[in-house]
DNA sequence: ACGATTGACTCAATCGATTGTGTCTGATAG
DNA sequence: CTATCAGACACAATCGATTGAGTCAATCGT
């Protein structure tokens, strides 16, 4: 038994061994030429090969790159690292990567631009084959340097008006929320936005605005927030100081929409029967506190990110995605639904563009009879 | 303005610019040693470095590990990319590498054992100065056999028996929530528990049963489960099914606790008047659900594990740690305290070993007066 | 029987940086 | 006046693999 310790062999050991010269280990150990077998006879191949078995042989993926100079790797600049909705759109990636024997390498920006900066670079020095930025800004033009580096990137999430990018449908996202608050016979509307440099928050209150206005109802009013659950009190606190109070609250994200339900309920207020509300990514938390949520497959978009930024790499012409979005509604909308949802193994209910009707369930409580 | 495009500087190039040989380039470059200015003079050194700034030179990292066989890069496997658990790991571990110029790369393994030994080796064939593991098996032996490609590594999360890692005090916590349990008067408890092979499950089960067995108390039944919504359902209806049916239960994972939020309510049963329940990691969830959970600081244990790691690196000796966990009551256990928590910007409360007392709070709504 | 083709390889440069060992010049010591 | 030394560099090998351009012998066609 070879008890190889602290040192992995080389094309130039199996070279040896078999006696050969590492060209010929090579050619015989990269199999995507044209012709297999062009280089050496079968007795060759296999004794090659079966040294490389025995040694336990794997190619040193830094030299391969730095001769190659194609690393086989991508960057992935996520926000931040450790939230579901970065975490799902990562992993859709992650699969997409492994599928093509690449590597993905991440790294978290915190929304800072010399962060950004200073963590692109970093990549960059790793040689990565492209980039994908999951924290556009709307109002930067970094990406643009970017492009200037020669290194072909896709944009995931968060769009920028200049370049290629997979978003969810957020327009749309917007007006669905819109017409389900609509349809429940609400007026009395307002939408909790994103930093402006976000163009998920933007592009959401957009809709939503424009179908409540289109609809003839009084434009909602916009509050921008930090999209977490702190900020998502603090914008219902001042909501609730204002002087026309809203019955219904569209929240761009989960973690807004749990701030929101958190002060409504310490301040006393029923939901839905005062305020409906609406969130956005059907986290599992949603299903937890029975939250009306929009739901986007993250997965799907960084799959269709990589994807995208792979056939770019291949030189085809590569153009921006929308993904469609769902809604799902709970009771935080629709109180005739029964507690507790649909259990803990039921898939969520999902509408396009209407909220579909749902099955018939086995005790529907009904809280309070739909208007 | 030196449009390059396509192409980055090299040592090569600055060199030729600056009319000297790529080793005076290499020596100005590297500040790390001994005698910084020895080998050249000031005003080498000078035209070196303005020459790097204006071409806008930046390492290339994979000759430099090439060469060095130093990578400033370490591996992280995590079971599943895209949990807030996992997530949050990685979160530290990826704010020390930085710290440290550092380069974290990551891969998931699913817990399937092919998967992470490909993966692992795919790390290798980056040469990673080293690895960190967060989804150790108990009963494996792949380690040891990592361990003898030199590669250092620790582990965090889980634990095993034969390498030094970085786990929660999961035992404590085992114990911490049968104390609690024990302290409300309940006296018929069970544990729903992960996995065998995962030593978090394990140990916290092993706490919890210890401590309640030393009070005397009948010994709780151990429930197996996949640690997600669905088996903490399953397990519950299980309980349901059986013939003593508990009045505390004690899921190693938030997720798992939600199941059996889930299942009890829609079984009609009150939390906690029937049944108390206690969760693990205090998501964000948790708090939404107003679900009593045992708290550990995984940034922070992300963060250990890789300071360790480099510790190694530098050959130091390094031992195994555990941190420390605190209990966060909340209404699932405690039907005294206010609906809604303590808001959205309140802190939880926390507590070692015994229920803290917590503030008063603006409006208390007793829904049930305590026991 | 002889040039041409094919099969089976090898040579050597190269990717970008690091590093042990020179080399050369001018200043200093003896 | 020369041996010595330090300062300021350069040479060239090396890390592990890839790749265009050979080399050499056997085989083939005519």
């Amino acid at each position: 038994m070879p008890t190889r310790i602290n040192q992995r062999p080389t094309q130039r050991q199996i070279a040896a061994q078999v006696g050969v010269s590492v060209t010929t280990v090579s050619r015989i150990l990269n199999p995507d030429e044209s012709h297999p077998e062009r280089w050496a006879s079968p007795e060759t191949v296999a004794a090659i090969q079966q040294a490389a078995a025995q040694l336990g042989y794997r190619h040193n993926a830094l030299a391969v790159s730095l001769r190659t100079s194609r690393s086989q790797t991508v960057g992935v600049l996520l926000p931040v690292v450790g939230d579901f909705v970065t975490a799902s759109i990562y992993s859709g990636i992650d699969d997409v990567a492994r599928e093509h024997g690449m590597t993905a390498l991440t790294a978290s920006t915190l929304d800072e631009p010399v962060l950004r900066a200073e963590r692109t670079f970093s990549l960059l020095d790793h040689l990565v084959d492209g980039i994908i930025f999951a924290d556009a800004h709307l109002d930067e033009d970094f990406l643009d340097s970017v492009a200037t580096q020669a290194v072909p990137f896709t944009l995931v999430h968060r769009r920028h008006p200049d370049h290629v990018c997979v978003t969810a449908d957020d327009v749309a996202a917007g007006r669905l929320a819109a017409q389900h608050f609509i349809d429940l016979g609400r007026r009395r509307m307002a939408v909790i936005s994103g930093p402006r440099f976000m163009s998920t928050g933007v592009d959401r209150a957009q809709g939503f605005v424009d179908a409540i206005v289109e609809a003839g109802l009084p434009a909602p009013t916009v509050f921008d927030s930090a999209l977490n659950v702190k900020s998502g009190g603090d914008a219902t606190r001042a909501m609730l100081a204002s002087s026309h109070f809203p019955d219904a609250i569209f929240a761009v994200h989960d973690g807004a929409a749990l701030g929101v339900l958190s002060v409504l309920r310490h301040e006393g207020l029923s939901v839905p029967d005062d305020v409906a509300v609406i969130g956005f990514y059907d986290t599992p938390m949603s299903s937890a506190m029975e939250l009306t949520s929009i739901n986007v497959d993250l997965n799907n978009m960084g799959r269709r990110a990589l994807e995208l930024l792979l056939a770019r790499l291949s030189d085809q012409q590569i153009e921006s995605e929308v993904c469609p979005v769902t809604l799902t509604v709970r009771r935080s909308t629709d109180p005739s639904l029964p507690p507790g949802g649909h259990g803990p193994t039921a898939e969520p209910l999902t509408s396009t563009v209407q909220r579909a009707p749902h099955p018939a369930e086995s005790s529907p409580q009904h809280v309070n009879p739909a208007p």
